[in-house]
DNA sequence: CGGTCCCTTGAGAGTATTCAACCCTGGTGG
DNA sequence: CCACCAGGGTTGAATACTCTCAAGGGACCG
């Protein structure tokens, strides 16, 4: 565990500042790095028009970093700030009742961090760092007011919170209806889409987090992830090394429902060689839709 | 199915007027009726303070009324409404690629609903009518201009969403940690709390949905909720009879895990009389934490 | 009063979990 | 430099759970 690396939690501090001239010869220093809004908005990906009062707000956010393992809040801990990604992965996990925690997210490059503090004033969950990271700080209240200000952020603040609700709804739908390898393929091709996105391969990447932590996002069992993810290096679908993944036939990943069982496979290829075959076949390699 | 029902689905048209005199007179005329923000502030659960400018705002929302059946919105249908729930019930659902349908929620009075066509402009799930319901309409854009007068609405409005979003996510910690029985026991509590905020009985209450419905909402068949109904009444923990649940031990089914299976009661009571008890002895009826 | 839903219950099959053994890798300290 | 250790990962076997398929009962509605 990290136990010996969470001690430190980010505690609020200045975060902003509205003289541009002695922020940016601040720029760089002690390695802290300051956003104008512009720079924020185009990392939520909201439109901003060229002449929109946005690009001209002199006000800036601070950058922070944290190393692998830090958290950045905790459950329970007071609401004043909103997270950016800029870079680096963190997870997001909810600590239930008795200590278990289950994973909600894998934020990354553009996501957004603790809006689930808002209406408790309450963190009501907790965000960890999987690699080192440098987020930017966006004070809530301070945010909420510039919105009043400029419409197209007002928009965009609700806009990202309901992105965010869609997302969890569609988590809700897998959880709800998919098999195990359907949800494995469907982790893989949101991880492909995300780095796709940030202008990484798509096909291949690197896991930042274990299989207990996949596991508990999935509402699996480590060892059921492990089996799954050789399940599909078995048919073909994926390359698995470790924490590499290579994927192979991303049009089966994105609507796979679940593979043949070990009898159907022998079924179907009744005399054939054991090991898997250059080029799989589309049946019985997979069932979809 | 409620095909024959489902045909109506509401288009938008003048929903808000701004002379109080005029609608006043107007209110309950033809059915409709009317409600200033104040009252939307209330059913919202949102403090407003005496002095505060939303008392005195004198914009109505129109209120519609739907039959049992019908549909509110449909997914893909272009978002300009939020939905709250004035009186009825409701299920809301996404339909996955293949026409099958996940229940979302079973949203009832107060409760807001919408909010996912925010940043697609396009609604992301639909919502139907368990019940005959009296929804407020609240037009999107307006609502917003208004929030931005109103500096408490603002704060509700992002405190609704936020509230939303960590339902969602206990939701999927429910799912991806919980057993058949700790699902629907826990879907019972908070049924059961919900009937309490709105001042029915939180003991005894009528469900409106099926087990169908149940079952997709939590993640299992129509068969597996049915059999849970019937393990937690042996156990004594609730009485059903169809959709009448009776809660009997509310503090065991909070915290249920999981129910011991048969061979494990047989083993702790060896020599007994086969039927329920009057009094179920906490252990080993359930194994709570 | 026949049909359609909805609900219940049983039997059997299929999936995921649990428990356990073992391997690999990276870091640490002798 | 190497031995060792802990954490992460893989795999097997047995078990437990949930689903599927199937049959039958009951309520509501035209």
């Amino acid at each position: 565990m990290y136990s010996a690396k969470m001690s430190e939690i980010h505690s609020g501090s200045q975060t902003m500042i509205a003289q541009p001239s002695a922020a940016e010869a601040g720029r760089q220093r002690q390695g802290k790095l300051w956003s104008n809004l512009k720079e924020v908005c185009d990392l939520l990906r909201i439109q901003v028009a060229l002449n929109s009062s946005i690009a001209n707000e002199e006000i800036l956010f601070q950058h922070v970093q944290f190393k692998a393992g830090q958290r950045i809040y905790t459950i329970g801990q007071p609401f004043d700030m909103l997270y950016i990604v800029n870079s680096g992965f963190l997870k997001t996990v909810l600590i239930d009742e008795l200590g278990n925690e289950q994973v909600l997210s894998f934020p990354m490059k553009s996501d957004l961090l603790g809006v689930d503090g808002i209406h408790t004033k309450c963190y009501a969950s907790e965000a960890v760092a999987l690699s080192d990271c440098d987020l930017i700080l966006l004070p809530f209240r301070k945010l909420a007011a510039l919105s009043r200000s400029h419409v197209e952020l007002e928009h965009a603040m609700y806009g990202v919170m309901s992105r965010e609700l869609a997302r969890e709804q569609s988590m809700i739908c897998m959880l709800g209806t998919l098999s195990a390898e359907g949800r494995v393929a469907r982790f893989l091709m949101s991880l492909s889409d995300k780095f796709a996105q940030m202008g990484y391969s798509s096909k291949i990447f690197n896991l930042r987090m274990t299989r207990h932590e996949i596991g508990s996002y999935l509402g699996l069992t480590l060892e059921t992830v492990s089996r799954t993810l050789s399940a599909l290096n078995d048919a073909a679908l994926i390359g698995v090394d470790q924490k590499t993944i290579e994927l192979k036939d991303t049009s089966t990943l994105r609507t796979l429902r679940r593979l043949p069982t070990a009898k159907a496979r022998a079924k179907a290829a009744p005399v054939s060689k054991p090991k898997v075959k250059k080029s799989a076949p589309k049946y019985p390699a997979a069932i979809a839709v």
